[in-house]
DNA sequence: ATCGTAGGCGTACATCGTACGCTTAAAATC
DNA sequence: GATTTTAAGCGTACGATGTACGCCTACGAT
């Protein structure tokens, strides 16, 4: 009966997502992202409740990205975890700007529940149960979210690295930290998943 | 010859603290805290250059509480982490709110400085070097931040956790859900901080 | 052709960070 | 003790942002 819709929650995502890719985070504004899609400001308002929701939506859609399908059923269990937390990071790593927003609307997001709940199935099938389950799905997903925004705000191969590697008050800091331009994200990543997967045992 | 300073940045930094603490993190403007100290908005301005500033001096001042000084020699290195690891999350959990600004001023200061370099020096003596010194330490304050930031954002005990466990489309995750309730952060911290070392091996 | 409903927009406001320039306290000098 | 000097402290004002509210209007159903 009434007027339809112009526009899809999709391309209120990308529209969004657009908008960070672009110009970065702090550029997400109701105002930006209602220009990139030619509509006014308050018209945004029909498609969401509010900045937080457009958010989720931007989240949401980066996720999507990220195949949920376990590896094969013989796989080793750490090395099917793995591959599922390597394909994160690639699509969180296209799109760097978002990492901030991840940590805010991560629970919110179907995807990663969808996500969590294959993790789940491996950890079970490797003989996890009761609160040692628990504790191994949240010590992966809090070293992905730390390590991927420690990678976003500071890189080994950033500034922030070259300054520690100057000062001399802290030597191994410095030393280390001449070490750290040679590492990429992508083994600094897997390195410490790895460290904490082996590290990890059922019952 | 000038007029002298009549607050340290220490009662600065005190006073945006308190502000954090009793009204939360979105509390925390300019104004707020100069009526906090007593003085006019703009007054602040004479001890911060801006917002940043005034959040990087809180970060220190909930830092200051984290103890560096390594265990004794003969300690294990693993343990000796652990304890580190430990006062981190005590000093933070003290001030829950501030977590957020922990992340962002992480590497401004000199305090977390101090405290990796002495978590290098652990790892140093356990035999660590290069490259995987570097991911090493980057492993362990990724998970760390990344888990204390879960816990901040969505405690295993809080409304979110109970969302989750009521879901019917993903058993797995409902049913580890109604696990985590009885899963104390320390508890938390504590299981996947020893994983993580433990999958950790120096060469 | 008419009507009801939701789509879309413009205005307006509260809140935030902060630039700018004024007044003034008080240490240093005489 | 009077004067000078320098930064302390403040008030005003402005741009950016999220969003409440009420209007007009497009368009499917009748």
């Amino acid at each position: 009966m009434p007027r339809p819709r112009s526009l899809t929650t999709a391309q209120l995502a990308a529209a969004a997502l657009a908008v960070i890719d672009r110009d970065g985070l702090d550029a997400l504004t109701m105002r930006t992202v209602a220009a990139e899609l030619g509509i006014s400001t308050m018209g945004l308002y029909r498609y969401v409740d509010g900045r937080d929701q457009l958010e989720a939506l931007v989240v949401e859609l980066v996720l999507t990205d990220v195949d949920t399908t376990p590896a094969a059923g013989d796989t080793p269990w750490r090395g099917a975890i793995g591959t599922l937390a390597e394909r994160v990071r690639v699509a969180v790593g296209a799109h760097p700007a978002v990492v901030p927003l991840l940590m805010t609307h991560r629970h919110r997001s179907p995807h990663l529940l969808r996500w969590s709940e294959t993790v789940l199935g491996i950890l079970t099938a490797a003989g996890y149960d009761g609160p040692a389950r628990v504790t191994a799905l949240r010590a992966i997903t809090g070293y992905m979210v730390g390590v991927l925004q420690l990678q976003h705000l500071g890189p080994l191969a950033g500034a922030g690295t070259k300054v520690i590697a100057a000062q001399s008050d802290f030597p191994l800091m410095a030393s280390t930290a001449r070490d750290a331009a040679a590492v990429t994200p992508e083994a600094e990543f897997g390195a410490g998943l790895s460290a904490l997967l082996s590290g990890l045992t059922p019952r």
